[in-house]
RNA sequence: GGCGCCGUACCCAAGUGGUAAGGGAGAGGUCUGCAAAACCUCGAUGCAGCGGUUCGAAUCCGCUCGGCGCCUCCA
C-alpha cells in the first residue's frame, strides 16, 4: 500500500520511497528528562506512533530510533544562564544522573499508558559523547567550525543550503529577539557545537575532548546518534513543529556538512497542542501531565483518543470538555467491541468481504494518505454502525483497524461475564423480585450489581448483564 | 518588523473547486414496571466579514476583523 506523507521538506505531500525497500529508517526526537513530559509533549508521540504502526500496517518494517537527552540544554525565558539537568537536580537534591533516571522512567511509564510501540532504539546522550567529538573532528576537519571564546562554533555561513527547510532565507529575522546575543558568534546563525567555556559555573556533567574539558552543544546528539543507529543517509525524521526553525536547520548543516550527502529524505512535523488558545509550555506553567489526567479519572486511551481526532498537522484545542467527549466515545466503542465479541469469532483481515472490505479500504486510504485519523476514526464508526455487515466482519475489520489506532480494542473482553455466585444470586433474587412485581426488591438488586460493576439490562429474552467497562 | 498558519453547528473536528465526514452534548421517538443499553429521527441553505474569479467556492484571489506559532529553552 502506497504511504503519502506531507514533507516539510517541499512543504507537500509526497508519496513515500524508501531507501531500502523493506525497512525504514526512522528518526524521532525524544525528551529531555530533566521535568515530566506534558500533554503536549505527548501528543507529538502519540503522532509518531501513529506513523510508525501506519508505516508497518503498509508493509514496512521500520528502524524507529529516539533519542533521550540527559545533557542539560539552556533554560527558559527567565533564563538565569543554567543547564536543565543540574537546575532540576539542584532543586531536588540529586545528581543529574538520578535526575535523569527518574524522569526516563516516568517517560517510559507514560508513553506505555498511551500504548505508544517504544523505539526499537532509545539511545541516551551521555552514552554517545565519543560519537559527537568524532562528528565535531569531522566537521573541524573538513571546515565548517571555528574556535571562539572557548567554544566550538558551526559556521552557518559555509553551508549554502543552510535554513532551506525553514525558508530562513525569506524571513527578516530579528536577533536576539528573545534571547541573549552571543557576541563569540560571527554570525547569528552560528551555533554551538562544542562548550568548554560554561556560562555557568561549577558545571557537573562535563567530557574531556580535543578542545578541552566541556560539553556538547544541542544539536550534535541527535545527527551523532541517527547516523550511528541510521547510517549517514535515511528515510524520515519527525518531531515537534517547533524544531524547523533551529533545532532541526541545525542538525541538517552540520551533518549534511559533514557527510556531504543528503542526510533525511522526509521531514515530518507535528502540531502544537493548545491550552486555552496558547501554546502548552513548561516555561508557560500551564501544562498538565498524563497522571494528573489519570488522576482525575480518566484513563490514558482518553487522551490517545482525544489526539487521534484531530489531524497531526493541525493545532489542537485542549480542554476537558473534549477530553470527555473522548471518554464517552471511547466508552460506547469499547462496548460495541465487547458485544461484538460475545456474538462472533473475528474474520481475518484478509478474508474481508462486501461492505467491510469498502469500509476498511476507505480506512487504509485515509490513514495512509498522511495520517488522516478523524477520517480514519470515521470509517470506523460506519462500520460499527452499519446495520448490514455480520459481527465476525465487523470484529476482524475493527481490530484490524487498530493495529494503527492503538486503543487496544484486542483486550476489550468478551460481552459475557463469568458471574461469581453471589452475583448470579443477585441476578436470580432480582428476576423472583420481578416476577412478583416487587419493582423496589427488584432495583435495589439491580443497584447494588452496579456497585459490583454488573451493568443488568431487561430484555425481550430476560435479563442480560454485563460488566461496566 | 519578518516568516509560517488558522477562523467550519453548543463543544471538538474532517473536508483544498462540484454542492458541508465523524465524535460528544442536546431534542423527539421505539422498547421497558422503571431504568439502562440499543436503534430510528432531528440538527450549519451554511463554512469570521466584505468583494472578486468561475457554470459552480468552505475550498482560488484581494481586502478587513479576530486568533495561534516561530525569529536560537521549546513537542
Amino acid at each position: 500500500m502506497e504511504v503519502r506523507l506531507h514533507n516539510t521538506l517541499g512543504r507537500e505531500i509526497q508519496v513515500f520511497n524508501p531507501i531500502n525497500k523493506s525497512e525504514v529508517g526512522l528518526y524521532c526526537c525524544g525528551p529531555t528528562v530533566y521535568n515530566y513530559a506534558h500533554i503536549g509533549n505527548l501528543r507529538t508521540y502519540v503522532f509518531e506512533d501513529l506513523l510508525r504502526r501506519s508505516l508497518e500496517y503498509a508493509g514496512y518494517s521500520v528502524n524507529h530510533v529516539m533519542n533521550v537527552t540527559d545533557v542539560g540544554h539552556l533554560t527558559g525565558d527567565e533564563d538565569d544562564g543554567e543547564d536543565k539537568m543540574e537546575k532540576s537536580a539542584r532543586e531536588t537534591g540529586k545528581t543529574p544522573e538520578e535526575v535523569a533516571a527518574f524522569y526516563t522512567e516516568a517517560f517510559f511509564t507514560d508513553i506505555d499508558r498511551l500504548n505508544i510501540v517504544r523505539p526499537k532504539t532509545a539511545c541516551v546522550a551521555t552514552k554517545h559523547i565519543g560519537e559527537m567529538i568524532a562528528l565535531i573532528k569531522k566537521l573541524e576537519e573538513r571546515g565548517f567550525t571555528y574556535t571562539s571564546g572557548g567554544n566550538v562554533y558551526f559556521d552557518a555561513s559555509k553551508f549554502e543550503r543552510y535554513g532551506e527547510m525553514a525558508l530562513l532565507d525569506r524571513q527578516k529575522l530579528r536577533n536576539g529577539a528573545r534571547i541573549e546575543i552571543d557576541t563569540n558568534k560571527k554570525n547569528p546563525r552560528d551555533f554551538v557545537l562544542w562548550f568548554t567555556k560554561s556560562k555557568f559555573e561549577n558545571h557537573i556533567m562535563q567530557w574531556d575532548s580535543p578542545w578541552g574539558k566541556g560539553y556538547p552543544g544541542w544539536h550534535i546528539e541527535c545527527s551523532a546518534m541517527s547516523i550511528k543507529y541510521l547510517g549517514d543517509q535515511f528515510d524520515i525524521h519527525c518531531g515537534g513543529i517547533d524544531h524547523i526553525p533551529v533545532h532541526h536547520t541545525n542538525e541538517i548543516a552540520q551533518s549534511e556538512a559533514a557527510s556531504g550527502k543528503k542526510w533525511v529524505n522526509y521531514w515530518v512535523h507535528g502540531e502544537f497542542l493548545l491550552m486555552d488558545k496558547q501554546k502548552m509550555a513548561k516555561s508557560a506553567g500551564n501544562f498538565l501531565t498524563l497522571q494528573t489526567l489519570i488522576d482525575k479519572g480518566y484513563e490514558a486511551l482518553d487522551y490517545r483518543f482525544f489526539c487521534l481526532g484531530g489531524h497531526y498537522r493541525s493545532q489542537l484545542v485542549f480542554n476537558f470538555d473534549s477530553l470527555d467527549a473522548a471518554r464517552n466515545a471511547r466508552l460506547s466503542l469499547n462496548q460495541r467491541v465487547s458485544e461484538l465479541k460475545s456474538e462472533a469469532e473475528p474474520v481475518a483481515a484478509g478474508n474481508l468481504t462486501g461492505r467491510a472490505l469498502e469500509i476498511m479500504d476507505k480506512f487504509s486510504k485515509d490513514i495512509l494518505n498522511d495520517l488522516n485519523a478523524p477520517k480514519a476514526l470515521a470509517s470506523m464508526w460506519a462500520l460499527l454502525k452499519d446495520q448490514d455487515i455480520a459481527a465476525s466482519e465487523k470484529l476482524g475489520a475493527v481490530l484490524e483497524m487498530d493495529r494503527v489506532l492503538g486503543l487496544q480494542l484486542d483486550k476489550v473482553e468478551s460481552d459475557s461475564p463469568e458471574l461469581t455466585k453471589e452475583e448470579m444470586a443477585l441476578i436470580n433474587q432480582r428476576e423472583a423480585a420481578r416476577a412478583s412485581k416487587d419493582w423496589a426488591k427488584a432495583d435495589e438488586a439491580r443497584d447494588k450489581l452496579l456497585s459490583m460493576g454488573i451493568i443488568v439490562k431487561d430484555t425481550a429474552n430476560g435479563s442480560q448483564w454485563k460488566k461496566r467497562l
